[in-house]
DNA sequence: CGCCCGGTTTGACACGTTCCAAGCCTGCCC
DNA sequence: GGGCAGGCTTGGAACGTGTCAAACCGGGCG
């Protein structure tokens, strides 16, 4: 609409040469008072505003970062991406969002995007196993940062949660109060989350002994709401005498879908089926039967992403990549709670 | 870490000029079949990627929208975020998310960013009144839309819910059940939202009469669910007799905040209070007592604001703003029906 | 008077792309 | 054979900034 007003400009409002007002921009101190000032009112005047890309193009890198999660309406990862833009606002960078929706093409459709950018470098929670696609961004210059993750092969930073641990004190609770049906609800396998959180389930099934007979594995689609009341739907239809006595999702959108299905066909919840879920986002306390759900430092993770990105792009020299590991913290309320009255 | 290769790399590499090259990138059927093979082996070869801030400084312009919110934690936004992005990606654009906490300082910084980066256009739900600052970024060549708001002199695009309508719908469904002594809780007063809800419960009020004595407006500092319990402490602390027996929440976060905090104070909701939120987002039905709250088209807010933005974004000649207003919807659930047997 | 010095300022180039006018072929028609 | 059209390709000029060596200038010193 309006001609827009370029570092040349400046310099012919203020009388000086180019340089000097790149000068003032970046380093104000070496230029002349005087100078200085003549060329800030310029800037002034004209309503000038530094062009990033051309910043960009001659830096050769971008002052951004990108972001890739799974589920933008994920509470989890709404604050992990809280974590991640603090640190990052700290640097002035910004952070360019981006949702897969657990889709395979969407994620390659935004790395793709992200490395034209040129961004200073990707969080990325990958839909599947990535390895392969996710080294050869880093050959050719884009570090990546492995969020809730751990590349098998130590070739990337990553900052995770021990879903092994957290899975089997999620397990093990729910084995130590009575339960000896089982079911794990979770989905797609794809998600290195659900197994490993499954996994931790199996080992606590199998320190506990043979006392459990079957876990039942219930395999839902996705991790969010609406997969859960599925899931729902399907434990309910089972005869109620093989019906499992307890469920422990793989997240707590999940496992509030499941509640929710319950209350709505009138299964009570924690007598008829105990839920844990996993997260512990801030809904998991206020649902309908406060629930039982496995704790990780969510926008702490965040931060330390950020961190371990921004030391990897400013480190020069051969950087070393590290593996952070946070611990879970199995948080119990009454949706896993048998024997207490569920009323107020 | 390795030499970034360039556009003139792979020209040379498939013995091309660079402008073949371009073209091969841009306009691949003006370029013959033979040559067009020859530069696409070259760049798979040598791993070429287009340098986005390159097309951008010859563009002009960014290939990426910002999106400014108040509380990337709050589902409101993260289903705006959500259409928005939706609808950008189409476009082939990239989403900047900015997230403001409610905080002018911030909300400054995150517009100056995004004015550097040359965005197509700005989507914003602003803190507070920032008529000045969001003109003077227009008449500089950036467009901007207002999310959830809405400009008095009708200087932007916008797209809003009624918020007065559905803060009347509220009240008057609480008076309709019979409360007399009814709060308002919510805040800062300096977001539209607040005000013009309450503005539509005072509707409400006088519409029915003088039946409700007072309104008793609790002002929260945010909108969050730290926010909501903070208020239910208070209203807590007043004596029985004098204390609401209902309260319309400016939003959900603070209505599950307030009622988790009646739960363990062991107030009973809806016999001792009744509570109706705001938003309806998809942990309202899943509460300790299913929310009452009023639904707004979020994702559809999200995408109309897209939608507009490209439609300002590419008209080149004189562009009309569009202020764009969904009708909002009461949904009444367990919580603001008194006589109802809470259990299952 | 010539020289050098430190503090400022200048000018030109590089970054990687897109765009466009101009050039080069090849084949066809008269 | 000359001319022409049409299909492809080329070369170079932008775009707005950061950087850096070189120029400038006034003053102090020998």
């Amino acid at each position: 609409m309006n001609a827009p007003v370029s570092i040349r400009d400046v310099a012919a409002h203020a009388g000086v040469s180019v340089g000097t007002v790149s000068n003032v921009l970046n380093r104000p101190e070496i230029v002349a008072r005087a100078t200085r000032d003549r060329v800030q009112a310029a800037i002034k005047a004209l309503g000038f505003v530094r062009n990033e890309s051309a910043r960009q193009l001659r830096a050769g890198r971008s002052r951004t970062i990108g972001l890739v999660v799974l589920d933008v309406a994920n509470p989890f990862f709404t604050d992990v991406a809280r974590g991640v833009e603090d640190e990052a606002s700290t640097s002035g960078l910004a952070v360019i969002l981006c949702n897969t929706d657990e889709q395979l093409e969407k994620e390659e459709r935004y790395l793709e995007l992200l490395e034209e950018h040129r961004v200073q470098g990707i969080l990325i929670t990958p839909v599947a196993d990535a390895e392969r696609r996710l080294v050869a961004l880093q050959q050719r210059g884009t570090p990546v940062i492995l969020v809730d993750s751990r590349s098998p092969a130590g070739s990337q930073c990553s900052v995770a949660v021990d879903d092994v641990l957290g899975g089997e004190a999620a397990m093990a609770h729910l084995v130590e109060t009575g339960h000896e049906r089982i079911a794990y609800v979770g989905g797609p396998p794809s998600l290195r989350q659900v197994t490993d959180r499954l996994d931790g389930a199996r080992r606590a099934l199998q320190r506990a002994g043979g006392a459990v007979s079957d876990l039942r594995v219930i395999e839902t689609g996705a991790l969010n709401v609406a997969a859960g009341q599925r899931a729902g739907a399907e434990i309910a239809g089972l005869d109620p005498r093989e019906r499992p006595t307890a469920a422990f999702c793989a997240n707590d959108l999940v496992a509030l879908g499941l509640l929710q299905e319950m209350t709505r066909r009138r299964i009570r919840v924690p007598d008829e089926l105990a839920i844990v879920g996993y997260d512990d986002i801030e809904f998991a306390a206020a649902a309908a039967v406060p629930l039982s759900s496995v704790r990780q430092p969510r926008q702490e993770l965040g931060r330390m992403a950020a961190q371990l990105l921004l030391e990897e792009a400013l480190s020069t020299d051969g950087h070393q990549h590290r593996q952070v590991t946070f611990k879970p913290e199995l948080e119990i309320r009454q949706s896993s709670l048998p024997g207490q009255v569920p009323g107020r």
